[in-house]
DNA sequence: CCATCTTTGTGCACGCGTTCACAAAGACAT
DNA sequence: ATGTCTTTGTGAACGCGTGCACAAAGATGG
């Protein structure tokens, strides 16, 4: 996982549970290849295979949509693309600004994934004054003051942080200021927002780190004997040889 | 979130809950920054302020690791950092490559988080041969081919996959063949690995899809008076005002 | 040394999410 | 029509994660 969400309650969570949306999206992407294919209809089975879930799964998030399948068949695929469209709101337009452009805001910038699915780039905002009118992604960059003005403008709802973490707090109350009631924070900082702001993070430094602790197990647990589920195959993985004053894998504890 | 993993059965889970690992990075980054300003100590109370989680939440967190607290005092700060960071294996060092060399790539090869966590970029890999050899945040960008030498002579266990949807699969597989265990996949495509590798994912694309969805909501949840879960009816809304307790920050609309 | 105050560590209950397993629904062949 | 076969939709059980609430541990002050 590299996204993390501000808690929000869940309680009037008008049917479809947290873990169904965040799953939406996947399943939309694999019935879009199957879409580009002319295939016109799929078991849950097979969907369930394309997008990497369990089909039970599926069905029950399906479910909590209405039924669109037919027994017997399965889905209807162009169908079902329209219903998951509709359900996350992908049939609107949402005007998205990026704040921050540097090597990652940028990045974004080029991102296709964005237009492809009804997300529009507004804008293209940065600090920096000699930024300032330079074209990224064929958008020109404009300066932070201009921020308020775009988005009142463009009815911006949605905002994306790719600034330095020192600055992210500060940019992320003029956004919400302005309006903007959902953020995707880039920004390796802890974001605080008033109630009715939804923000997700990513962060990939955590994700790097998620890993690092899945491998030193992987690691260390050979090297203990381990008559495990998996036989892990050949590890290269040179020996650690690393520091560790008392390094030692387990959890243990002295004091 | 933006992350999902390849399940892994959590069996012989030495302990640590998955849930708790996720969140360990976050307050080894709260407990750094009390480091930098020399805080001796702090409460669970603090450390979840500033880690953005509940303090309960973080006890228990800690209490998987052992009893490093100090009751009616709260938690040593350096020894903390470096219990979690011994527990995350970041004390030692973790040859990265970073396969596809494009905006992302790039942006990720100079993301600082890596190298002050313990990461190091040992090689930037690119399929396209008028890359090679172009420096990329000081390091020159390196052929594909060279890909399983560079994996096995620097014992290289985790591997970043920043290409297009097309060609991720086949340098996984490419990685996996060489040695590689882990993956941060920020391809928008579902990898399949062997048992006993790690995948993780990072969607910039469903990340913002989540976002749209909970702003449909929100815009769409007081211009109805709640109808049922089934006929959620396309909205083409032009909401009246955003909720809160007296609602101020109108949200707005598309063009 | 005793009382009081602070803060940890955790037992417990609850709710969400996952998975199993199966009945019902429909397609399809005869 | 009737029977068979496929696949959905879901009831129910289970397990994980969360948050409450409190007893125990230790600091601190008299």
């Amino acid at each position: 996982m590299a996204t993390g969400r501000t808690h929000r309650p869940a309680t009037r969570s008008r049917g479809i549970p947290e873990a169904t949306v965040a799953r939406l999206p996947l399943y939309l992407r694999a019935l879009t290849a199957l879409s580009e294919r002319s295939v016109p209809t799929v078991s849950s089975e097979e969907l369930a295979a394309a997008a990497g879930v369990n089909s039970a799964k599926l069905r029950k998030d399906f479910s909590y949509l209405g039924s669109y399948g037919t027994r017997g068949v399965g889905y209807d695929v162009e169908y079902l693309v329209y219903q998951i469209s509709r359900e996350l709101g992908l049939t609107q337009d949402w005007p998205v600004v990026i704040v921050g452009i540097g090597n990652l805001g940028a990045a974004l910038a080029n991102y296709g994934g964005f237009a492809s699915r009804g997300f529009r780039v507004a804008a293209l905002i940065d600090a920096d004054p000699s930024m300032a009118g330079k074209p990224v992604a064929g958008i020109p960059v404009q300066h932070t003051d201009e921020l308020e003005k775009i988005i009142q403008d463009d009815g911006v709802s949605i905002g994306v942080i790719a600034t330095p973490a020192g600055a992210a707090q500060q940019v992320c109350d003029r956004l919400v200021a302005a309006g903007v009631t959902s953020i995707l924070n880039f920004a390796p900082t802890v974001l605080n927002v008033p109630e009715g702001v939804d923000v997700r993070k990513v962060d990939l430094s955590i994700e790097l780190q998620i890993l690092a602790f899945h491998e030193q197990r992987k690691a260390g647990e050979e090297a203990v004997a381990d008559a495990g589920v998996v036989p892990p195959a050949a590890r290269k993985q040179q020996p650690s040889t690393d520091q560790g004053p008392d390094g030692d894998v387990p959890a243990v504890m002295p004091a």
